[in-house]
DNA sequence: ACCTGAACACCGTTCAAGT
DNA sequence: ACCTGAACACCGTTCAAGT
């Protein structure tokens, strides 16, 4: 189940080392489990040698968000350089996101919360990488500034709210629950003051996460083309004076 | 700026003081700021005493949800038994959850990833009684109960993503960030490696929240309208047999 | 029934010291 | 340049003791 790098060290330590075994830590034993000391450990060094890799637990933190929203890259279906259509460009973007997150469903809420550098950088497309590759393709596809920009926005709060309850639904088994009952949650339900609920149990314990998810896609995608299609940004703009700050 | 209960005790303790202080805790200072001992502070009582009202750390940081979420019942424009169309009941709701959520902007990322009761309560709609409200209503304006739940999931996935990048938004001025730039954030911006996202500087960084919430909602709901007038639930359906587990 | 004092294990972080 | 030992402030949680 995910070993890692952990359990040993070989050679010296490194920045890359120390993420990938606080990853693997998270991944394994959640995120209350993660501590310098425990990391530290797992590399049979003491606490304080981290502190030059990493930026204290808060570095730390950064760090494997960065891991995981790199981990994007080494994904073969992803293509950084868009070689079909702009659908195809995104829903391969959608599934890759999907892939990663599903890959380490306790770490997501960090992605998901963790304060991005900068406010226009949006989880879970959380580095200036992924959000040049965004924009940048679909600008080559012939998308206007403003649909770039508009599909970024929508593009991320679809990706966010979906990934965040499907890996929720998985990491949801470590609960101060009785371990001999179903999962279901459905056993001590009060059916007189929620009778809805009751009677929608097997339609609400049922899991179509991955349909539900391609359903919705494609329909983000429609959304994004019928924007596209229209004149300007966002609805009626007012402020579009490209006043230029900064250096 | 929202004192709220906080800055001294008058009376005894109770849970509701308790969980209330630290919400007010957590919205001047930010979720790392939150400690039993700074809360016990704050009601001038040792924190050994909360124990009494609260199930630990834990169960401080649930109350404090229960409370976020609870705080929608309070708001008028919400109606918690449909009296117009179910877009009206809907759009209410919507905007009653996003009043909320801006509200306690630094609460937000707790409702977002605090581990649910059961797998189908699912944030920000996180307690029985609104899973109830929300498909009870919808049931009584003629959902079928495929309808219901499916409207149930593609609404709080909406407000989620949605809400949780624009609370967001708002939260990421507490950064180590240089304080006498402007927060744009595109100051020390490559321009070399990142041409795309230096030319939509100004679209990036321009907000249009709220315009975007409205449009986003008004797609989800025709969404839901055009998937209620499908056939049946999510796609085609394989195992809808109703074998009710449990008691 | 409710609150406290003392104590414990564990945590992040510092700093001077080692190699 | 990299790692450590010792120390410190702060944290959650326990338990027996107070009222």
């Amino acid at each position: 189940m995910a070993e890692g790098v952990a359990g040993g060290r070989r050679g010296k330590l490194n920045r890359r080392l120390v993420l990938q075994t606080a990853l693997d830590l998270v991944d394994k034993a959640g995120l209350p489990a993660l501590t310098l000391r425990r990391v530290a450990d797992q590399l049979h060094v003491e606490a304080m040698s981290l502190y030059t890799w990493i930026d204290g637990r808060e570095g730390l933190l950064d760090g494997i968000v960065e891991l995981v929203v790199d981990q994007l890259e080494d994904d073969p279906e992803v293509l950084v350089e868009p070689a079909g259509d702009w659908r195809d460009f995104l829903t391969r973007l959608a599934y890759g996101v999907r892939r990663t997150a599903l890959d380490h469903p306790k770490a997501f809420p960090l992605v998901a919360t963790r304060p991005p550098s900068a406010p226009w950088i949006r989880p879970p497309l959380r580095s200036l990488r992924w959000v040049e590759t965004f924009v940048s393709g679909l600008r080559r596809l012939d998308f206007s500034e403003d649909a770039a920009v508009y599909a970024y926005r929508a593009f991320t709060s679809f990706l966010l709210g979906y990934l965040l309850l499907e890996t929720g639904a998985i990491t949801e088994a470590a609960l101060p629950g009785l371990p001999d009952q179903p999962p279901d949650g459905f056993a001590d339900l009060d059916a007189e003051r929620y009778p809805t609920i009751a009677a929608l149990a097997p339609l609400l314990a049922d899991n179509h996460a991955e349909e539900e998810f391609t359903d919705a896609l494609h329909d983000l995608l429609d959304r994004i083309e019928r924007q596209r299609g229209t004149a300007d940004g966002v609805r009626q703009v007012d402020s579009w004076t490209p006043d230029l700050d900064g250096s």
